[in-house]
DNA sequence: GTATCCAAACTTGGATACAAGTATTGACTT
DNA sequence: AAGTCAATACTTGTATCCAAGTTTGGATAC
């Protein structure tokens, strides 16, 4: 009976709890690249042992996002252009056929919900609600994923974006392309009601494209987070 | 000196050779789903402590191999339905992007390589070398992302093709299908080296769908092996 | 003043001991 | 004989201790 109500809570670990601490701080920046970390410290901050730390360093090891070097330390991720690039391709080909499947199922309803993201997303930006903006994107794109029935494909489009996004917060003038964007997911929502496939993932790839030269810029400006080669 | 000889293999964790041994059981099948396995167990296995079989089975869990279920046990997971699906949804998506990328790119020499493979594999089939074909197939698609100039795109695949792999060991009659496959081989090089993307992309979706009707009947076959619902 | 070398402090890797929860098996009661 | 309950064995989670290697800083020799 109760047993069932409590254990949600109790399998949450010392461990999730951890690595969810550290993942937030990483993603947000708040812990740079290049920053070390110590088993022992982060233990202290959270008054456990090292065991549960260690568990964490491990599964935020598998995310790439921290770089365990046995006796020595154990630093945050540097970016990697390779990481990136990959990250880029898998993306954007996932997103292909996302779309493609989406203008080939898109009914009514599909458009409608397509229709309302970008109206909420006009409305976020004139408000300069820039975080509600972010989270109306987001909705866009996993909204793109239900209509083409594949709903797994925004799980591996957010993993990607995430690695992305990281990275982005170090970008500049982000307000200055937000109706540039909108005007993408107009171009990319009306190609899918008609059921244009390759209009779709045309404006799709040229939406994705909008990030080159801003992730450029930041790998000039911030070379000091990225790696120098491939670790 | 003699210190950074010793290094590369100072390297190797215990945690490395357990997680890779674990690894290589449960992707050859010999270790099948459902199958309990206790840290323990492994630890008196390999005559280590549980630490270092603890980190084995947290790179394993990250992976989606086994299931560790607090305070209960650990098991080896079983299929999903869905996350199969996902899976062949990403290597079709990421392989159409590469074939497109390929047929963009190929040279004279990425064409001889792609002829090389498909030699090699029809030689393979005429001498029963079962293994060698399978390892052409390998390469095959490998070639495909180098000619494309998206090498890492390969490092999906392979993830990908890994974990229907460990399905497809329990199908029957793999031989009988092998001459289809080189024949898909054939036509997805041939519109590869013209530069037919779309020729490309068709050969090689037509070529990936040919697992779908195996799948389905390990699925019918097999039905012990598969989980109910996602957990 | 500079370079070299050694020692101490800090890092993670691994082993052991204990804690907490689950499943199973046995005895006991009805 | 069947059902219930409790004890026991087995699971993973956490804490602590020791081992091994790297780095860093200071002392010493030149």
């Amino acid at each position: 009976m109760s047993k069932v109500a409590t254990l949600p809570e109790d399998r949450r670990n010392i461990v999730d709890d951890i690595a969810e601490y550290l993942y937030r701080e990483i993603t947000s920046m708040r812990l740079l690249p290049g920053t070390r970390i110590s088993e022992t410290d982060i233990a202290a901050q959270f008054g456990v042992s090292r065991q549960p730390v260690r568990d964490a360093f491990r599964r935020l090891e598998s995310m790439e996002l921290i770089l365990v070097r046995p006796k020595r330390a154990t630093e945050v991720r540097k970016f990697s252009i390779q990481a990136i690039e990959k990250s880029r391709f898998v993306r954007a080909s996932i997103e292909a056929a996302a779309l493609r499947k989406a203008a080939e199922h898109c009914d009514v309803a599909g458009g409608f919900q397509l229709d309302s993201c970008i109206a909420l997303q006009q409305k976020a930006l004139a408000e300069r609600d820039f975080g509600a903006f972010g989270a109306l994107d987001y909705d866009f794109h996993r909204a793109i994923c239900e209509i083409g029935r594949v709903p797994y494909a925004f799980e591996v489009i957010k993993a990607e974006k995430e690695k992305v996004d990281r990275l982005c917060i170090l970008g500049l003038a982000k307000e200055q392309r937000m109706p540039e964007l909108i005007r993408d997911h107009e171009e990319i929502a009306r190609a899918i009601k008609a059921g244009d496939a390759e209009a779709a993932v045309a404006a799709g790839m040229r939406h994705l494209s909008r990030l080159d030269d801003t992730i450029a810029a930041i790998r000039v400006n911030s070379a000091a987070y990225f790696a120098d080669d491939e670790t």
